[in-house]
DNA sequence: TTGTTCTATAAACGATTGTTTCATAAACAA
DNA sequence: TTGTTTATGAAACAATCGTTTATAGAACAA
């Protein structure tokens, strides 16, 4: 072989792909690559490209032109599941809720929500939540999730309270801290009983006007 | 012809090509359309595609198989201009700025943006729009324009006070009212001498952790 | 060395698919 | 009616493109 640099021809490839479908709107072919990458026969890009489906990173139909597709899609559908208002816990999803059909989907670029798994969105009623930030009709994309970490924006329904609220969670002696996202506001503290974890906030989307 | 409803068959058609994408996530050839929208001919779908074409709701390369794309994309880049701080007017972007390279850029789903053109995108340093509940690090979408309707979240400098504010914008007998998002806070009254319309808040964007 | 595995080259086959042609039917205006 | 434009049908052609086969070089271990 007189190309020394081409040992990284699956990566090339990987790199040739969605630069193409960027430019062009739709996948290559096998010739496209090998004319973008600079190789020389179409089976050398089949044989990658069946070793890249194989080990998760492309997609193709068999028998279908251009059906090349990334395995990670840049867009996401997340499921709106409901909505939340003063007073009441914040919808959980059962595994149910991820089967059925929801009422509303909705698109969200795909490093919105990073890696993470078991996302939905909720609408936010009211302004029960303003001192996180969080105006009526914005949308909370949430993680429902078992443990946190210090620090992350959880959702936690405070059982003597009988209200659900939205806070950065810091694990103290004996206590939990419960810090507003606005920091001119003064921190709330409970003991760890007191709180039922409902997940964590991912993101906060508002859309003004129409 | 049997069927006097296919007089819609346009329309059956650009409704099947997104509903195909969406499911298999490559354009349908020709012939999918034939089965899909239950055609009998090619034929009529090549004529109907022309005229789809020419009417500029689709685009195709000639030539290349399934390369059939809705002129109308459901994500958009939006330049991320700089930031805005406390004190400072928001950055106003020139004619060069659209053309001009910009240091990033934000995808987003187009139906935030609506239809809208001249949509950039800014950084939020600081806790200075707090009372328009938009904490340090969101982002905030903005659409330059000249005149606004009442009720609009507007960006405005303040030019006595040398600060920009994001507030509703409301007209009154020779004065303005700027109303903080937060409805719990009180309104302010100025001059309309005194503020200078920066651009209209489309949506603002939190995303937490990492 | 030998064998094995991964990669590269060349060429050909055959399925998929865009395009064209010709003929027919419908819609509509003058 | 007549003519004109637009939509439909069936079939065939030609280009594109996925796939296969057969061969060989390179890297590496035993």
């Amino acid at each position: 072989m007189r190309k020394p640099g081409v040992s990284k021809t699956r990566e090339s490839i990987l790199k040739f792909i969605p630069d193409f479908i960027d430019q062009r709107g739709y996948s290559p072919t096998v010739r496209d690559i090998v004319k973008g990458c600079q190789l020389s026969s179409t089976a050398v890009v089949q044989h990658h490209l069946n070793v890249l489906e194989k080990a998760g990173f492309i997609h193709r139909d068999p028998e279908v032109f251009r059906s090349i597709q990334l395995v990670e899609k840049d867009i996401i559908a997340v499921p709106l599941l409901g909505t939340v208002a003063a007073g009441q816990p914040i919808p959980v999803p059962d595994s149910n809720s991820w089967t059925s059909t929801p009422e509303e989907s909705l698109k969200l670029p795909r490093d919105l929500v990073g890696g993470r798994d078991n996302i939905y969105a909720l609408r936010v009623k009211g302004m029960s939540m303003i001192d996180a930030l969080i105006a009526d009709g914005d949308i909370v994309v949430m993680e429902s999730a078992q443990n946190m970490e210090d620090g992350e924006m959880a959702a936690v329904w405070l059982k003597e309270e009988q209200e659900v609220t939205l806070k950065k969670l810091y694990r103290e002696p004996g206590r939990l801290r419960l810090q507003p996202a606005n920091e001119q506001m003064k921190p709330i503290y409970v003991k760890p009983e007191n709180v039922e974890l409902q997940g964590k906030v991912v993101a906060v989307l508002r859309k003004l006007n129409r």
